[in-house]
DNA sequence: TACGGAATAA
DNA sequence: TTATTCCGTA
């Protein structure tokens, strides 16, 4: 780091969210060493002290209000040690964080944004437990769960299940999930938070902790089905739900327990997975040890996950892996509208400073040294976003701190998105046994995907964008966008949904 | 106020 | 890679 501008205060528990101590060190980062912005969010909404300046807004999970952008900027720059930061350049940061699916905007609000909490943590750091402490954090309503309509089969036998007894899951966290179940509300029309990101997105996630889980794990990560493992991975005595908590309220309060582990990079994102059965992990409730789960709740996550999963359209890999499991027709949240043919619109490029530069260097302006490329941009593209983690305090003199614990369970996440519905019609899921997640490439956010779009698998894996500029890439057949799959699923760009969803 | 491209820094 | 810095556009 650099000299001097060190930091990294941990927080103490007073604030508001807790995070791993992972969390708070600057080499959780992925990709850079440095703390991240909205790590750095994070730990601002944690603080007490900054309340006034950025805190979480009430009624909305995950969903944060920067009340001084100015302060919040030159907090930012302090930390960074860069004096000359503003607001602007702030938030360009933050929008970067669009596409990340880290967070994304609330529309019609000034300076609001929203954390994704599913993507960031959820799959990333099931087992986190982030909770306040003793304060509360000003938002973050708790997780939505999933109905109980849900047909969960039997595990499979390999599952560790079969070994254990079905316990219970301490129910506490299904009484706050609730509240999201319904609220279809204003979002709608928003994406999905949990949307099947590029599989890149989602490992950069785990990036975060993986190596640290790893270790933590002993190394487990790896076992991608092995049933048996479980790590109390950031169990902490102490831990319990907190249903204010984004991170801390689980529909599925399990999931800390049954998912254990499989936040290896190998799974890559998976955690939200259940590639393995429940097996005995660690309760919230039972600091670590013991494990039980309620195969209702199971069901509710289960659930959840699966609508994730269709709705948007998430990785394959996202969605439980359960061998007997059967699959309810998603009917999550459907849209109808999504079986509208994809829709693409084409338009130029625009003008970067390059080629503005460019045109304007050299006299011949029609000869474009380029071909005029169409942009193709999908017509749908919604809104990313994604979690978020923790970061500590501000001021470019920190110190690292070992940060005790805080740590824990998690939650669940996928939830957090509103996924929900549980009602599945009767669209069949994915097969149980092959991949389920065909399932997944359903829904995502965005409204008009083909169903039976001879996607390449990698595609579905492909963030929409990449995709497109891949297919364009790849050739003109390639190109064709509205059909074969180009891009069946989205309609408007990021902004133009952005619009639309203004609309 | 917000978005996102482009170049660039670290 | 993740910002930072600029900037045009809406």
């Amino acid at each position: 780091m650099k000299a001097g501008c060190s930091i990294v205060e941990k927080p103490e528990g007073g604030g508001g969210y807790q995070f791993p101590d992972w969390a708070y060190k600057t080499e959780s980062s992925p990709g850079s060493r440095q703390i991240q912005l909205w790590h750095f969010i994070l730990e601002l909404l944690q603080k007490e002290e900054f309340r006034h300046v950025i805190a979480w807004q009430q009624g909305e999970y995950g969903e944060f209000v920067i009340k001084d952008p100015d302060e919040v900027a030159r907090l930012w720059g302090r930390r960074k040690c860069k004096p000359q930061m503003n607001y602007d350049k702030l938030s360009r940061a933050l929008r970067y964080y669009y596409n990340k699916r880290i967070l994304h905007k609330t529309k019609g609000k000034r300076f609001t944004y929203k954390f994704n909490f599913n993507k960031l943590v959820m799959p990333n750091y099931p087992f986190i437990n982030i909770r306040s402490s003793g304060v509360v954090p000003q938002s973050a309503p708790p997780v939505p769960t999933a109905s109980s309509r849900f047909h969960f089969p039997p595990l499979d036998t390999h599952s560790p299940t079969s070994d254990m007894q079905p316990g219970h899951f301490s129910a506490g966290p299904l009484a706050a999930s609730g509240q999201e179940s319904g609220n279809g509300t204003d979002r709608k029309a928003e994406l999905p938070e949990l949307d099947d990101g590029p599989a890149a997105d989602w490992r950069r996630g785990v990036d975060l902790l993986s190596p640290r889980n790893a270790v933590a794990a002993g190394g487990i990560g790896h076992q991608k089905r092995k049933p048996d493992i479980m790590l109390p991975l950031f169990t902490r005595p102490g831990m319990y739900p907190d249903p204010h908590s984004p991170f801390a309220v689980s529909p599925l309060p399990g999931r800390g327990g049954v998912l254990n582990v499989p936040i290896s990079p190998a799974l890559s994102l998976t955690p939200t997975i259940f590639s393995y059965s429940p097996s005995p992990g660690l309760s919230p409730f039972a600091g670590g040890g013991c494990f039980s789960f309620n195969p209702e709740e199971m069901k509710h996550y289960l659930h959840s996950q699966a609508c994730s999963v269709f709705n948007y359209h998430l990785s394959p890999r996202t969605f439980p892996r359960y061998p007997g499991l059967a699959v309810p027709p998603l009917q999550c949240q459907g849209h109808p509208e999504e079986s509208a043919p994809f829709s693409i619109k084409l338009q130029p490029p625009p003008a970067g400073r390059k080629n503005r530069e460019r045109v304007e260097s050299s006299e011949e302006p029609a000869a474009a040294p380029v071909p005029p490329r169409i942009k193709v941009e999908p017509a749908s593209d919604k809104d990313p976003e994604s979690l978020g983690q923790a970061a500590r305090e501000e001021g470019c003199s920190r110190e690292e701190g070992a940060v005790p614990g805080r740590t824990a369970e998690e939650e669940k996440g996928a939830v957090f998105a509103r996924p929900a519905a549980p009602v599945w019609p009767s669209a069949p899921i994915g097969a149980p046994s092959e991949e389920p997640l065909e399932v997944a490439e359903h829904g995502e956010d965005r409204p008009g995907r083909e169903p039976s779009a001879p996607e390449r698998k990698e595609d579905a894996l492909m963030p929409p964008k990449l995709r497109l500029k891949r297919r364009w890439n790849d050739g003109p057949e390639a190109r064709e966008p509205s059909k074969s799959g180009a891009a069946p699923w989205r309609g408007p760009g990021p902004r133009g949904l952005a619009a639309a969803a203004d609309a």
